[in-house]
DNA sequence: AAAATCATTTGCCATTTGGCAAAAAGCGAT
DNA sequence: ATCGCTTTTTGCCAAATGGCAAATGATTTT
């Protein structure tokens, strides 16, 4: 829960008595590598928090494919914001890669705690705007990179991801296959 | 004026007054052909909207290449959301692509409407994060697929763009040479 | 330790895309 | 219609990446 706490105290101040009534509302999850926290074709109901451990998000495309999306590690959101704030059915998985340990709170809680903490909501925004943010800063120019490069710039985004998951999953995530991937890591070596 | 004030209804509902006080800030804006709106280096000191005419933002990679990162076109909103914020240099460059029609707000005056009009930040945030995750939903997919579906992907995001401005742009945007793209182009027909 | 399972590397060849430069096509101004 | 400029297409060949299958390496289970 420290780092929950610390991580919204980033975004702006909230006094020991608000911090207290968030944190009642917080729940402790652990899940099993390869389970997953939420699916496709559901309604998201729960925003996360990834106190430890390794997600990704990922979806099936056209052709059937399965494409990693994003990878969440520690000390970040897991919120599938779309299902979340329309109640409409998700359109990704979200897996975990390794055994984690999370925090987690249910709509309803949260819902209740925006309306309830004078702040909270201003601070909310702060991250939302900036998880998404994020997102488009890491993932778009990999669009315009060759294979090589997107591999490094997966590195220095993820530099504690590497070394903990399969690579088949950082294949599907700069959209090579995996036997590029391990030919430009000898490469590079 | 008409067609922001139908953009931001969709997002939630404000009175009469309300929607004056908001107009009343607002200043039009034409802007000509491949000038810019704003540009890397300097600080973000207004919010745009299109009404007429299609933007890119872009930016340099570190090989140099000029990367258009996506376009704006009517109806949509224009603002460097990270510099706007935090009053840090931009990374990008906004520019016209078509002579445009825009209507603009200081950022005095956007955050002095913030605070006045009760309801106007919920409907900005959802703006913003809708605007986001749109950013996110139409560039992610573009990195795992091949040059053509790629192509096809975004004559469906941007439908009324394809014929209005060069190619080459097109190519910068989907990560590939402007000759695969025409080469790309003619196999499909 | 051996077996079974999973992850990574490698070989071979096909396909896609890039690089460069020239040709062709389109467009606006005169 | 013609000139000058920009945009798009094409040709040629090189480089990057994909597809598939087998080999190697690592990890877990028995």
């Amino acid at each position: 829960m420290k780092e929950f706490i610390e991580y919204i105290l980033q975004f702006g101040n909230l006094n020991p008595q608000q911090l207290a009534l968030i944190s009642s509302k917080a729940t402790e999850l652990t899940i099993k590598k390869d389970a997953y926290f939420s699916e496709a074709g559901k309604i998201s109901q729960e925003v996360g928090f990834v106190v430890e451990g390794i997600l990704r998000v990922c979806y099936y495309n056209n052709k059937g494919e399965e494409i990693t999306k994003y990878f969440i590690d520690e000390n970040n959101l897991v919120v599938d914001l779309e299902s979340f704030d329309n109640q409409i059915c998700s359109s990704a998985y979200v897996q975990a890669l390794t055994d984690c340990k999370m925090i987690v709170f249910s709509r309803k809680d949260w819902l209740d705690l925006l309306h309830t903490i004078v702040g909270w909501e201003t601070i909310v925004h702060k991250i939302i705007s900036k998880v998404l943010r994020q997102k488009v800063e890491r993932r778009s120019p990999l669009v315009t990179e060759d294979a090589t490069t997107r591999y490094l710039m997966f590195l220095e985004i993820y530099p504690n991801v590497v070394n903990r998951i399969p690579l088949s999953y950082v294949a599907s995530y700069l959209g090579i296959t995996q036997s590029s991937l391990s030919r430009i890591r000898k490469n590079i070596r």
